[in-house]
DNA sequence: AAAATGCACAACCGCATGGGT
DNA sequence: CACCCATGCGGTTGTGCATTT
């Protein structure tokens, strides 16, 4: 039984042999792939369209790279990973040389049993329900379990003021096109001025960070943790932003505490909606974290016409760590170990 | 040494999507 | 607007090799 594309040919399946590579690179280097349903008549081949495709891509291309995963390619997927799930396309987009196919695999096969071991869930990064409770129990000294948060979305942000969204809902990274959404590197800071923005690495366009369901009045910003501890619940009717340490913490008690010595404040991340929170500048290793921009038209754009102020990405990454951990601060998150 | 098991990787399958008619 | 077709994508299965029993 063939596809169902080519169930009028006789095909052939399973493993491609060195004759039949030879024939599909032959007549795509000559030709171009144009219509994959025509290449196998083309290239004299007695596959379907769909299998010299996925051949070609996956591991005849040219461009492909070989080899085990490097640590820092491993980074990249988990970190992506947290933020897109299993959007194995546009995971590869950030691995230059990397197919999909092979970052999935690589991801099922390696990656989710590292996750696995070290108590995490491999959906959605967050410390497995045991794991986390004993979390928490070694920060907190007052608590009950039913204060614990129940999400399991790694990162979820309401983006508010668009077709009069729910605000007791919220929009999950997820339901942001992927296109829009790339990373910086952990440990590249984005204002640094001898980067040209056009320059960083995972980015398909001139926007860093940009959301779909853009906000009449966007604007993107990080507070402290001060800021948003009245309130016991995520969601802050006033202004209409997620507050992560509410999310990930009970009664406000920080669930980030970074522990540096330059900070004065755990920052956490909120979508402001229809009004612009007056803030404090945040201070963090010394930079200004600011990114209120309401001249931006685009709904999450980080500024970088800060000359001299730096966003560390790894210190965004580690705040917004969703298990409710201390990063660095001496739990199992310091046990983290990725040998396999 | 042979069988059983585990693992990584390649390939397939089915569905979603978008363009053309 | 409905239909068809090609393509892309993610989940799943198949295959061959390595390791364990």
């Amino acid at each position: 039984m063939g596809h169902h594309c080519c169930s009028k040919q006789k095909v052939k399946r399973g493993l491609w042999s060195p004759e039949e590579d030879d024939k599909l690179v032959k007549y795509i280097t000559t030709h171009g792939h144009g219509c994959w349903s025509a290449v196998p008549k083309l290239a004299g081949l007695q596959r379907c369209g769909k299998s010299c495709r996925l051949r070609w891509i996956n591991y005849l291309r040219p461009d492909l790279k070989r080899g085990s995963f490097t640590e820092e390619e491993e980074r990249i997927i988990i970190d992506v990973h947290r933020i897109l799930g299993n959007r194995w396309a546009q995971i590869a987009k950030h691995l230059p040389g990397r197919t999909d196919n092979e970052v999935k695999n690589f991801w099922n096969s390696c990656i989710k049993k590292k996750l696995v071991a070290q108590g995490l869930d491999p959906k959605t990064h967050n410390l497995m329900p045991t794991s986390r409770s004993n979390s928490y129990s070694n920060n907190l000294t007052n608590n009950s379990s039913s204060q614990f948060p129940s999400s399991t979305t790694p990162f979820t942000i309401s983006s508010l003021g668009k077709n009069n969204i729910d605000p007791t809902k919220s929009t999950s990274l997820l339901d942001i096109d992927p296109a829009l959404l790339t990373l910086p590197p952990q440990n590249l800071l984005i204002n640094q001025p001898n980067i040209p923005i056009a320059n960083y690495p995972y980015q398909d366009n001139s926007v860093l960070m940009s959301f779909k369901d853009q906000n009449p009045n966007p604007s993107f910003d990080f507070t402290n943790a001060a800021s948003c501890s009245s309130s016991s619940s995520p969601f802050n009717q006033t202004n209409g932003f997620i507050d992560e340490s509410v999310m990930w913490a009970p009664n406000g008690i920080d669930a980030m505490d970074l522990s540096q010595p330059n900070e004065g404040v755990a920052p956490t991340i909120h979508a402001v909606g229809q009004q612009q929170q007056t803030q404090p500048q945040n201070y963090v290793n010394g930079r200004v974290m600011d990114f209120n921009d309401t001249t931006n038209e685009k709904g999450m754009e980080i500024d970088d016409n800060y000359a001299g102020n730096a966003f560390d990405i790894e210190l965004m990454e580690s705040a917004l760590m969703p298990c409710g951990m201390l990063y660095g601060g001496g739990n199992s998150m310091e046990q983290l170990q990725w040998d396999c």
